[in-house]
DNA sequence: TACACTTGTGCACCCGCGTGCAAGAATTTT
DNA sequence: AAAATTCTTGCACGCGGGTGCACAAGTGTA
């Protein structure tokens, strides 16, 4: 390993074919006008001397990184594992590399973007759930970043683009099924209560569904879409309470707080899901086809909104926002 | 979003606060010969136009990116979320970003590591699994990687610095565990067999209970760290079997194939965790602890670990591995 | 006040590569 | 075969900032 000290320039590489660096750099570049010839003797050379372009160079020279942040915030959800993966997938076959950047420390979240800004990210993409509005103007604010992406939520923020299903038609789907099921007593599970309300999935739910039955249906939050917390507020929710009292179903903003839902109803009360209570969550997690939970929720076309993303890194996005991506409901048992 | 495109640079600082750029420039560096007075005339400046160094040149002309490049190829495991959150977090609180970087499919794999050489990354980190000998002298090989570590696993190769916990002594505690709970037929459920083999947990735990007991024990083995193929395969093996033919516990190489491996025994055999098999993990994923599992397994210090990872990046790494780390034992019900 | 000395500051040059232009080489036209 | 094109190639300059050195300014001593 050291020779890898002196790097392999474009320099040597020249020398090597008996060219100068900028027919080097031709070489390299897919239109570029050089003749066969030269590019085979580049491209050799190259070769046996082990170059490759340095891309912080590259990036320098372009004003180009080929970089996309990706910030997230909560780490509790196994959903954002699949994202990460169908995020660095598809942008790296794309030609980008992902920053990842952990904006979970409220504190340092802002350091941490300004940092990636300093990078000159091409673009910023947030993953997580509880950045407000505030932060997201933070974000936009003296920093350079060119774009800022809000992937798989909403957002209200005009300075943002917004890549996400259709959480109007989602919700529907949803609501419907379980109208439809039978099921007359909902309560609905939000997580955080950040966001301009009137873009959440747990407003849509609610208005559809006093549309449909006539009644409005309560609901509860958590400070965080964590698992434990749903655990612990329905236990102490429905604890020593008689049975019609409580709800026959149980909406979920998301699968993670479904789960620990479950987890609560199941072991805590020891009431039987779905039979005296059904739950339905939201993103269809891998855990969430287990035997265990068998949770009935909703699948997000995550892999066409990735390349909705790439499309809009590449400017070539025909809206600024995507928000009309169509997931499927997967009914299970749970509900 | 538009005044962002003519940068400030260093230039504009001085020029406001009427003195050199390098005057600008050691007003940033810590110990730099610089009058109090200029200093503070270049940190207004900079503020009032909202400067910032770009990392891309500083970069450069340094050698150093403060980079650090995240390899992941098991997407499937929820205790890779939890590495990440943590070794972001530490690596940023120490000035390092981190690259995150998709090796879970193969072809694209080394393609992704040159890739994020090109961008300089003073160390890889391998958080993944099936990085067998090979591809790790591939990601050694003609790329410009300066350091490569893997994370929270043994590793063979001379050229690699590995940090991890000590494998030993955590297999020996689990081993002793087991045996002083009364156990007596176990059967090791082991990942993919791709690494140098006197290395792994499965062999430790074999030599470990032969040592105790005089017996060798079984062991089977999946592909991948996937809950489904322990599903499928535990399913496969014991279906139809009487009970006599059947372990009395289960050791699993990690908490994973140990979740797979109860929702077998309890949805597809009809059997109960722990009274008919008993069941151990390894890493204390957070679902490890839910109800449903009440999983038996071993926590790793991550934070130590993620720290020392910090001390091999600035070089003030004692010794060249860190194998030392010792976790802790979280008994619960499933074992 | 003259001298030696300790800061503080400016500058040339470098990191590795991209862009636009102009001169040279190869090819076509008349 | 000479002129007009067209294709190749070399080069100056720039991206934003770091490093070592030389000189200017500020401080102390005799």
């Amino acid at each position: 390993m050291k020779q890898q000290d002196n790097q392999v320039t474009a320099d040597d590489v020249a020398a090597l074919a008996g060219v100068s660096r900028w027919t080097v750099n031709r070489a390299y570049k897919k239109d570029a006008s050089i003749s066969p010839k030269s590019r085979e003797k580049v491209m050799t050379a190259a070769e046996t001397l082990g170059y490759v372009p340095d891309l912080l160079a590259t990036s320098l020279a372009t004003d180009r990184t080929n970089l996309v942040a990706l910030l997230v915030d909560d780490f509790a959800n196994p959903h954002k594992l699949i994202m990460m993966e169908r995020l660095t997938r598809i942008l790296r076959k794309n030609g980008y590399d992902t920053l990842l950047v952990n904006t979970s420390d409220e504190e340092d979240a802002s350091a941490a973007l300004l940092n990636a800004s300093q990078r000159r990210v091409d673009a910023a993409v947030l993953i997580g759930v509880s950045f407000n509005d505030q932060s997201l103007k933070a974000a936009l604010g003296a920093k350079r970043v060119k774009k800022l992406i809000v992937f798989a939520r909403m957002s209200a923020n005009d300075n943002t683009i917004s890549i996400c299903c259709d959480d109007r038609a989602a919700m529907t789907a949803i609501t419907q099924y379980v109208v439809s099921s039978g099921y007359r007593k909902p309560l609905f599970l939000a997580g955080p209560q950040t966001h301009s309300a009137h873009l959440q999935r747990k407003e849509i739910f609610l208005s559809q569904w006093e549309s449909i039955t006539g009644e409005a249906p309560k609901f509860v939050a958590v400070d965080s879409y964590d698992p434990h917390l749903a655990y612990d507020l329905i236990t102490q929710m429905f604890r020593g309470k008689r049975k019609a009292e409580l709800p026959d179903i149980l909406v979920c903003e998301n699968d993670a707080l479904a789960m620990g839902a479950i987890d609560a109803i199941r072991f805590e009360l020891g009431l039987s899901v779905p039979d005296d209570i059904a739950v339905t969550g939201f993103d269809d997690v891998p855990q969430a086809s287990s035997p265990h939970y068998q949770l009935t929720t909703y699948r997000q076309p995550l892999t066409d909104m990735a390349y909705a993303l790439v499309d809009v890194l590449e400017g070539k996005a025909r809206s600024k926002n995507v928000n009309a991506f169509l997931g499927t409901l997967k009914a299970r048992t749970s509900a």
